[in-house]
DNA sequence: ATGTTC
């Protein structure tokens, strides 16, 4: 039951009033319908309102869909502060800097690699490092991952990984200015050195996946999407590094909430004014962070070619592998958004949420300029993933954004026990989806059960019109960490 | 998410 409060405003989205909690200086919202409203955790919905709290928040706290309790902010929130007024946190990024989704394309069909999909697996298994602390191929001297750090994917491109092409499909280019790196410790250096180009664990994933439906005939065209295509779907962050980054900040914040004498709901909500150094430097080396993820979907991808060059004895050329986009959902950005009529520059934080920009954005590459940001929606393992296009309505309601994924329903020691005695890869292999997996328990965590179903999510958004279906993909092997 | 409890 959602608490009496709380009110609907249509069958996609509900208000959580000003007065739900004291301090609150706007209103949440929280963009469920009747299905998902059964899964909104009262944890979330106050997460929600503190962060309606915070100094310089504009219009509303935001939740999307795909809500649960997070860090401080709820995974799954978006809120942008005034530039003057309002303040950063790195609770509303999260741990996984620049954690996010990258799509690439083949001219493969679906019936060309049914009968060779246990091998194909196996092939890219090897080929691309995963699992809890893995090394990567890659070892970064000071230097390297100094220039790493300022330069992101064009890094990776100039090291040889991939090409400059693939840059234009990236968000932000593949790197986003103003990174730092005299700001990162050298725990953060020490743990980023070997970490370059590696899967992780938990829900990161690679997938080898195909078209299964086509919802928008004509932006799946301005794409290349077309029906029963393999794709190649690879889920990462910053690995280690960008986890440091944020523990190394968090630190600052909390001596900064006292220093500028911040009033919080939730200490997790540490925070310091937008203009304090504090925040500038978090910043800088959250960007730092957020290319060092950028750079590590880049070196995966391009061993992902690699793999399929082996396999298939053709260049990835010949094999239509080309990027169709790459977005984080685990940020802060500077951006101008339109605020009682007037343009004006925000700090957008979104965490667990999806930048979702409409045709005719300046910020897109002339490829998608008609069409619109392809959004790329993880699920789980074993249902689907979607893609969809950014609208004018995210725009207006949600500074530009949407849903980022499934989102947990069950915690990962529940469904790690629900998965006792089970063979849940032999279960995913009677569904036709060959998985492989570092860890012992990943497997167990990541089961389909433990998540809400990603269409159920993308239901929500595609209705409230803040983007707008494309395509759905299912997955036919999946490499876990 | 995470050298899965510095």
């Amino acid at each position: 039951m959602l608490p009496e409060k709380l009110k609907r405003i249509d069958d996609t989205k509900i208000e959580v009033p000003a007065d739900y909690k004291p301090g609150m200086r706007v209103k949440g919202i929280i963009y469920v319908d009747e299905i998902l409203e059964k899964d909104l955790e009262s944890h979330s919905i106050d997460q929600v309102a503190n962060v309606a709290t915070l100094p310089g928040i504009v219009n509303a706290s935001m939740a999307m869909p795909d809500v649960h309790t997070g860090y401080g902010f709820a995974i799954g929130g978006v809120a942008a502060f005034d530039l003057d007024e309002g303040i950063v946190s790195p609770g509303g990024v999260g741990y996984d800097i620049n954690c996010g989704v990258r799509l690439l394309m083949t001219n493969l069909k679906k019936i060309d690699i049914v009968p060779k999909l246990k091998d194909l697996v196996s092939v890219l298994y090897n080929e691309i490092p995963s699992g809890v602390g893995s090394k990567g191929k890659i070892r970064l001297t000071p230097d390297s991952e100094r220039r790493l750090m300022l330069n992101g994917a064009r890094w990776a491109v100039e090291e040889g990984y991939g090409e400059m092409s693939d840059l234009e499909r990236i968000e932000s280019g593949g790197c986003i200015d103003g990174a730092d790196p005299d700001l990162i410790s050298k725990k953060a250096y020490e743990r980023g050195r070997a970490q370059q180009g590696t899967l992780g664990s938990g829900n990161h994933f690679l997938e080898i996946q195909y078209v299964d439906e086509i919802y928008d005939e004509k932006s799946a065209n301005a794409i290349g999407l077309f029906e029963g295509q393999v794709t190649v779907m690879i889920h990462t962050g910053s690995r280690g590094f960008g986890h440091q980054v944020c523990t190394d900040f968090l630190e600052v914040m909390e001596r900064a909430v006292s220093k500028y004498k911040i009033e919080l709901p939730d200490r997790e909500l540490a925070c310091a004014p937008y203009k304090s150094p504090e925040a500038q430097d978090y910043l800088a080396a959250m960007r730092a962070a957020a290319n060092y993820a950028w750079a590590n979907r880049q070196c995966i991808m391009h061993w992902t070619r690699e793999a399929f060059m082996e396999f298939f004895g053709t260049s990835p050329r010949e094999l239509g592998m080309s990027l169709v986009y790459d977005v984080a959902h685990n940020i802060a950005k500077v951006e101008e958004h339109i605020v009682n009529g007037r343009k004006k520059k925000l700090v957008v934080h979104r965490k667990g949420a999806t930048r979702a920009f409409p045709p005719g954005h300046p910020d897109l590459p002339d490829a998608y300029k008609q069409t619109g940001q392809p959004v790329l929606i993880p699920g789980d393992m074993g249902r689907a993933s979607f893609v969809l296009i950014g609208t004018e309505k995210a725009m207006n309601e949600t500074f530009g954004s949407t849903c980022h994924g499934a989102g947990r329903v069950m915690s990962r020691h529940q469904a790690i026990r629900k998965a006792r005695g089970r063979a849940i890869w032999r279960e995913m292999e009677d569904r036709g989806i060959i998985v492989r997996s570092a860890g012992r328990e990943t497997l167990a965590e990541e089961m389909s059960e433990a998540y809400k179903d990603v269409s159920d999510v993308v239901d929500v958004v595609h209705r409230a019109g803040i983007s707008k279906r494309v395509a759905r993909l299912r997955p036919m092997g999946v490499i876990k960490g």
